[in-house]
RNA sequence: GGAGGGGUUCCCGAGUGGCCAAAGGGGUCAGAUUGUAAAUCUGCUGGUUCUACCUUCGGAGGUUCGAAUCCUCCCCCCUCCA
């Protein structure tokens, strides 16, 4: 942290890219000039322990301030993880247990330092400080807000007016994250732009305790691969950093085209130039499939390698674009009785489909093939020394063996 | 504590004794078309030994030939009053 901090214009420049709001800009080049290392706080609720790309906008920028010579605190929300982040949920949400909490925790420090220099952040836990404040000084923050001031906070009035319910400990997790401005005076604190009323009480809880408040900067909500709703582990729109790289390839394909520059935006460390380059070439007839491709190796490289990233390419040409089988499907072996194995059954065994009745409903609607034919009898019986390679759909694989 | 409203299949939401595995919409999944894009069209969407049977409508009992629908008790949510 010794170096000599950049000019400010240009870390002003740094900081603003990609950000949705920066409040109050004239704080921050006011903390700026006074030429120290800041302290950027960004708090992580543990409750998902697979960070995916949506959380990397958010340590995107951490790494930026991080390469700027600023200090990163990285904050997990193991206290305020027992409440559950009432943020953007429509219900409440049940909280986690003790030893929940301690586990994803874990894993988030393991995937996080993927994107950040592990030597230069500072890792917290505020169940440090908050089990220490007790029940009287638990009561002294609450007394710091008013329930009118909660209200205005759009999801809590929202559920209030609709007439769900809200529980009295959801105030208290964005007065416990101000509260950890104040025990760590951040300079800066990250969040998504859902999170702006938190951050702003952080805001109001320092001045409180006379501090200067720290400025607010908030990065957009990454969509999620239906393109409409924020990526999200439970809606199951997500493209994981620990995926597979064939499957971060797959679902990257997966996304609109409105949706690819929406990534190259948020996800992509390429110029901005560059990107607009790659809009051109797109309208004037490049295939967009190809330019997805690039974004796709790009993020495969960032989290694998470039060799995992080519590999994932060639094999997406060779299964999609050539109809070649994909080389790493799961093999079973089963026995086939005197009478043989009914298609259904075997579908299911061997985890193509869900259940028999699913299976009997994927042959009827023409996904079921074996070696590339279709299956059109949906009571077709399966003798000893059959083989081979059973389809459902275009991406669900298995060899199978009949003994 | 009092009065009223409500809990239905992944989600929203209809259904008030048999025609209900439960309308309609959304989403998922699959087929066609494609660039595994979007849009569009079509189909499917509890389970099984699958033209039949079994298990579902907050929970437990009960009435009835028959209950998501009626009765009793319980749990949970919301609104208003205190």
């Amino acid at each position: 942290m010794s170096s000599v901090l950049p000019p400010i214009e240009q870390q002003l420049e740094i900081i603003k890219r990609g950000t949705d709001e920066v409040l109050i800009e004239a704080d921050l080049i006011a903390k700026l000039k006074e030429g120290r290392p800041l302290r950027i706080k960004a708090g992580f609720d543990p409750t998902a322990p697979d960070l995916h790309l949506g959380h990397t906008v958010l340590l995107n920028k951490l790494r930026q301030f991080q390469d700027l010579g600023h200090e990163i605190i990285f904050l997990i929300g193991d206290f305020t993880g027992m409440i559950g982040d009432p943020t953007g949920k429509s219900t409440t949400r049940p909280p986690l247990s003790e030893e929940d909490v301690k586990e994803n925790a874990k894993s988030y420090e393991q995937q996080v330092f993927k994107i950040l220099d592990k030597s230069k952040t500072r890792v917290v836990f505020n169940s440090h400080w908050m089990t220490k404040l007790g029940a009287a000084g638990m009561l002294k923050l609450a007394a710091s807000s008013t329930v009118a001031r909660m209200l205005e906070r759009d999801d809590f009035s929202k559920r209030y007016k609709n007439g769900q319910a809200i529980a009295i400990h959801e105030f208290l997790y964005p007065l416990i994250q101000g509260y950890d401005s104040v025990e760590l005076q951040a300079d800066v604190e990250l969040g998504g732009t859902d999170q702006k009323f938190n951050l702003l009480m952080g805001r109001q809880l320092q001045e409180q305790s006379g501090q200067k408040p720290q400025v607010v900067l908030t990065m957009p909500i990454l969509e999620g691969l239906d393109g409409v709703q924020k990526m999200s582990k439970s809606l199951n729109n997500y493209i994981g950093v620990d995926d597979a790289p064939k499957d971060m390839f797959g679902k990257i394909m997966s996304i609109s085209d409105d949706l690819m520059w929406r990534y190259f935006e948020l996800l992509s460390f390429r110029a901005l130039d560059e990107i607009e380059g790659l809009k051109k070439e797109m309208e004037t007839g490049k295939n967009p499939r190809d330019i997805k491709f690039l974004l796709a190796e790009e993020i495969i490289a960032r989290f694998h390698s470039e060799n995992a990233a080519i590999e994932a390419r060639e094999g997406f040409i060779a299964q999609f674009a050539k109809n070649k089988i994909p080389d790493d499907i799961p093999e079973f072996k089963f026995e086939a009785g005197a009478e043989g194995y009914a298609i259904a059954n075997l579908l299911k065994d061997a985890g193509l489909t869900d259940s028999t009745s699913d299976a009997l409903r994927m042959i009827q609607q023409g996904a079921v093939k074996i070696d590339g034919d279709k299956v059109e009898d949906r009571k077709l019986m399966l003798h000893a020394g059959t083989q081979g390679v059973f389809q459902v759909g275009k991406r669900k694989y298995a060899k199978i063996n009949l003994l």
